[in-house]
Formats: structure tokens, sequence, C-alpha cells
DNA sequence: TTTTATCTTTATAAAATCTTTACATCTTTA
DNA sequence: TAAAGATGTAAAGATTTTATAAAGATAAAA
């Protein structure tokens, strides 16, 4: 059936040889990532429909590759590791994790669990590239185009964008965007965020006057709509 | 935060008894059932947001407890369970498990692998629409619709609407209204109400001047009739 | 250092919303 | 039915909120 793609991130190799035999035969495509940085790379390039995560990278602590992930990347991140405290499986699963397994793992739980966290996500958007009409935002590559044109935006312009994109449809209060983009501090500087908004409609809009993606919900906050 | 509801099946009193302190004490609603026949009475009468369910339950297989919970119920089920047998989880897992948690269990390990499921669920729970004849209201999302086209309203409108709705077939008088929607100072402006309402009935009603929703209770209030 | 990009602040025009007024119309009650 | 009271509605005025340009401040890069 699937040919789902699985990336996984691990940096001994008997475990990688023992999961890329394992996978494969059941039809996925595998690709593999010794350290956490090419790992972040390779999973920014081509976005897989699902990663394997161990956390004893040689170089950045999986926690950090985790939550490093999560900041675009939507599909399931099963933790693979052989640190059994409750605290790691805690720490990983609020950090995003969809799945937690100890090693040694049993082959048969494991296909197991993909098949559950690929079942699950199933209604989620499959790629980390939102598309709306002549623009297209991808965020694992920090990349907006209008019209196939590059839109250079500041990092403050692409997560604002990013925030109200994520949660199309939905009316986000003024304050909830400045707490999560700005920090709990700026809450009450809305004027910032109507700097920021113009900015905005300026780059993406095709008639900044007469927004068609960011609308204003006067006195509550911003809405972007498809 | 949560106060999600949690349904509990499982035949053993302790373990019924430690996930209810330790589910409750985390601001779950917790409801219990001693075997699979009441769970799933339980789970269909009252729908709860998970279910933990045990697989060694005195009347049904908890395996066919969980298959027949899948038919209907789409929130998220853990199981937990003392069969440790690859052969276990892996069927659970494909009957529609969301998780699996061998016993005996960590409680800080449960509620994160809740937290976890809940988390996944919500992306794609749909939010609590009301809808009436040709119109929508979404609380949750700020957004009303009418023949589906987006009405915009004011804050005030909305949550004037919101009140009514939310006091469906319920007569509210002129100074509930003005109290909930403007504040105990404003008791007595009976005009801003009628102001009020004739704007929201502009543009939700089918003929204004003849409302179908919006009602006059003259000398007391109003009445949102569906 | 100078340049450049970005963020922050200020000022002001424009738009949206709220409040008040005036008067027409409807309801209630004697 | 007529008078008194209550309600509906349009529109003007007042206030608040938003949009936008542009100047000043700051920090990173050449």
């Amino acid at each position: 059936m699937s040919n789902s793609s699985i990336l996984v991130i691990d940096d001994e190799v008997q475990i990688r040889k023992l999961l890329e035999i394992t996978l494969s035969s059941n039809n996925f495509n595998v690709t593999e990532a010794i350290d956490g940085k090419s790992g972040l790379l390779t999973a920014a390039n081509h976005p897989p429909d699902l990663i394997i995560l161990d956390l004893g990278l040689p170089d950045i602590d999986g926690q950090n590759v985790l939550k490093n992930l999560r900041e675009w990347y939507l599909n399931p991140i099963i933790v693979l590791s052989v640190r059994n405290s409750e605290l790691d499986i805690i720490t990983a699963l609020d950090n995003g994790a969809n799945d937690y397994l100890v090693k040694p793992f049993r082959t048969g739980e494991l296909l197991a669990r993909i098949r559950t966290a690929l079942r699950l996500s199933q209604s989620f958007t499959t790629s980390a590239v939102f598309e709306f009409e002549n623009i297209k935002i991808d965020f694992a590559n920090h990349l907006v185009k209008k019209n196939d044109e590059i839109v250079k935006l500041t990092t403050t312009e692409f997560s604002l964008l990013g925030l109200l994109v994520k949660n199309e449809g939905r009316v986000l209060t003024h304050s909830f965007i400045l707490k999560e983009i700005w920090g709990v501090s700026y809450v009450e500087q809305t004027q910032y965020l109507r700097v920021f908004i113009a900015q905005l409609r300026k780059k993406i809009e095709d008639n900044p006057n007469q927004p068609k993606f960011i609308k204003t919900e006067s006195r509550i906050g911003y809405r972007f709509i498809s």
C-alpha cells in the first residue's frame, strides 16, 4: 500500500541498517541522517511523511532537534531512544513527539506505531507548503512566493504570516498575536502589530488597502482567510 | 486549563481508583465503567474526549470493545493492559487505538501520552457550530454565515447574538442583556439595545421587519427562536 | 567606520464603531 | 378606539480604532 517516506535520524549504524531493511521491506521510502544538523537539513529539503528520531545524537541534543522540527514540521515524529527515564519521555511528548519507543524495540510494534501515527495524521496537510491562490508559503525553507516570485520577508514578518496562516479562518486577538510573536511583555503594543500587518499586506496582497487574505476584525484582531 | 472528559473502562478497583485520583487532580472530568458492556453504553450516552481502555475485561474481550467503539467513536482511545505481547499491541493499534501502555505504568508518562493524544486529535476536531436554517454561528472562530456567506458583525453585535443564541428559546430581559453585554451601569440604556437589535436583524434576518429568529417580547425583552 | 536592514516610535489621515437624536410605527390597556 | 407607552429605524455626531508613511534608533555586515 503506502510508499510513505520516512526519515531516520540516528547515529548508530546498526540501528540505521535495521530500520532501513525493516522499513523498506514494508514499502516505505527511507532516507537517513547521522546527526542533528544533517537531519534538520534533510527534513527541510525533502519533508518526509514521518520522522524517526534518536535522542542521543552526537552534535545537537535530540530534544532540541525535536523542538526545532516542530517549529514548522507537522507530520508525525516518533522518538526512539535508549533513555527510559520518565522525564525524557514526558519531555519528548510535550515537545511535540507523537510517540516514544525505548530501545531495544520490537520491529513489529514499531511498524504498528508508525501505521497509527500516519493514520492519525492523515487529516493534516502532508507538506509544510501552504498555497493560497497566487501565494505560496514554504515553512521548511522559510520562503514566500507571490506569482512564483520570491517575496522578501523579515523574520518577524515571516513568523507573523506563519501564525496567521497556521490558524487560517480563525480570529487571532491582538494580545494573542503579540504574545506569540513578540513575547508576553508586548501584549499592549498593538501599534507594532498594525505596522507589521501593513507591511505584510503591502508585500503579499494585490490590493493592500482592500486585503483579500489578511482581514481586520476591528477591536479584536486579525484573521487569515483563503 | 483542560477540563477534558475521560472515560476509564477497567475492572480492577485499584487501577480505577488510582486513575480517578491522578486524572481528576489534573483537571480531567473522570467517569468510570467496570466492564465492556457498561463502557460501551456510557461512551454512547456521554461521548468523552478520550477513553482509557483495559484489554482484560470480564465480559467482552477488550479488542472487541475497541473495534466496536471505533465504528463510531472518533476521539482518542488509549489502551492500558497487562498484556505485553507484541501481537496484542499490534492488534490494538491496528484496531484503532491511539496508544498502548503496559501495566504497571508510570502516571507521569500516562498523563503525557493523554496530552499528546488530545493535542493530536484537537487539530481536526471541529468547533461547535450553531446552525439555524440558513444561518451558521461558529463561536470558536468568531464567524457568522448566512447562506454560506460571511456576515460581518461588530464585537458588540456578535456578543449580543451569542447571548441570545446561547439562551435559545428563553426570554432575556432588557436589563439582563444590557448588564451582560455593556455592563451594570448601562441597564437603563434600552435604546442601545433597540439600535443593536435592529442592526442584527438587518444583517441576519431575511425580513428584518418580520423577524424569524430574534423575537420581541414587548415590555420584557428579546428571545431567540429557531 | 560607514552602510544596510530591520525594528521601534511618532504623527496623522481614514475607517469603523458606538452613541445620541428624532420621529415613525407598533402594542398595550383603559 | 384612543391615548400612552414601547419599539423600530435612519441618520448625524462623537469617539475609538486602524492604516500608512516616514523619521529615529539599533544592530549586524561590509
